[in-house]
DNA sequence: AGTATGTGTTGCAGTATGCGCAACAGTGGT
DNA sequence: ACCACTGTTGCGCATACTGCAACACATACT
């Protein structure tokens, strides 16, 4: 891994937050001034940074524009949009498509309530395996080799009383998950959340991705969320169809 | 500037206009298929790109995402956006917006016509100074010392027989930009092209951006695109006047 | 079945690149 | 006047990046 690209990264997700200062920018980098204003220079020439009027560091013109030109690039998530907002806006709780790339899964798309806390998800970023509901829906599913793989050295970090801290119990987890059709987040990672979740199949009809629905303990325990799991398998199922799974 | 920044800039262009395959980075890149590897690898850590089921490396949702967050960061353009949206669906032209960041000038935004060849410029790429009617609607009226930054070792190729190639001509015509108000390209680039161009002022009367009609010679002369520079104006007085412009 | 092509991985030696540093000038706010 | 921050720059140096070669694997074609 370059340390240079994953600093000029980091960079980008900074200034999309939020516009910066170069010693901010320096800050967080944990980098000096002039190697800071190294990385925004050259992302400046290259139109993902720009300098704003007022001395802030904030995104270039070309990033939105890249993003722009690759927006057909995202088949699963465009077919599967309609229906996750759809969801969300039927049940009023937030609704993440997770997608499995390789030997991890990542948010690929949520849908937020207005009104509603903003969950901590991130699209692009990867999901936490043991607690997150969409990951133990896809990885439920996917082949014995590939799940080997993904959790070699896997830190099975505990984060609240209901956090699976061992591969064992993870296991009998994933067996319960394949049974039962579904998996959920039981306040496992922060325990006021919680969430159900289902997988999405590809044409080949292996297990590509993964639909929830998440809520704050607070508007929906976790048997409220579970009387919505018809309607879940519903949307899981039409994605599924839309990209070429046949029952 | 940093060549490893510069590498992967380039590969998220590449990768956003489609998905390429490790080969072609390598080589568009002119580095070893190992580097180009390296690269795509920290850019898929780093969610900005992804690898897709058929072995090519297209864009990351993190980008997406990025893109996504910075939204609400171009004031400008957004509030441009109705406006040249609204001026390129009565005219049936090609609208860009541009604007002055530092010392150069990128086109930030850009109105297509459906059915009209696509034109050669790229949002966040630096507009060129010497022929395209926005940069000389800016330039007529940026600072002194500003315009001999800006000009400073600049080369006034040659492109086509309208093309300006000396200080001097150049200087001439952002007089002659500066007493009638807007500025064109005469087939100064691609001789089968022509645009009208007027400036947008920010708060503080200074030119920052600029507004073109651009169409291809073939279906409308200079001429005609002048008949067009009262509505031209009006668009531009719209837009000086949301950011705060006051006459 | 054999072949060609492309992909993915990896360790290592070499060096080109990126970095920290310090110092200076400028700007804006108090 | 003072302070904090910004922008610039040249330079020495350490290391991060690179090319390389070789291997295994997958896919497509014959």
């Amino acid at each position: 891994m370059s340390q240079t690209i994953q600093r000029a990264a980091t960079v980008l997700e900074l200034v999309s937050i939020r516009p910066r200062t170069q010693s901010e920018v320096a800050e967080v980098l944990g980098v000096h001034r002039s190697t800071a204003l190294r990385i925004l220079g050259t992302l400046g020439e290259s139109g993902l940074v720009r300098r704003r009027p007022d001395g802030t560091y904030g995104v270039g013109y070309r990033l939105t524009w890249f993003a722009s030109l690759a927006s057909e690039q995202f088949e699963l998530r465009d077919l599967a949009r309609p229906r996750i907002a759809e969801l969300g806006a039927e049940c009023g709780h937030t609704v993440h498509l997770a997608v499995l790339e390789d030997d991890r899964i990542v948010y690929a798309d949520k849908i937020d309530q207005p009104g509603t806390v903003r969950m901590y998800s991130q699209i692009g970023q990867p999901v936490r395996l043991h607690t997150s509901g969409v990951a133990k829906a896809i990885l439920a599913h996917v082949d014995a080799e590939v799940l080997e793989r993904m959790l070699d050295g896997y830190a099975f970090e505990r984060f609240t009383s209901t956090t699976l801290t061992s591969r064992g119990d993870f296991d009998d987890d994933l067996a319960a998950v394949r049974q039962r059709g579904w998996a959920s987040d039981d306040g496992e990672f922060e325990d006021f959340i919680n969430c159900v979740a289902m997988p999405v199949r590809g044409p080949d009809s292996k297990v590509i991705a993964a639909v929830s629905i998440t809520a704050l303990r607070a508007q929906a325990e976790l048997d409220e969320l579970e009387g919505l799991l018809p309607r879940l398998a519903q949307v899981c199922e039409g994605i599924s169809k839309s990209i070429g799974w046949r029952p």
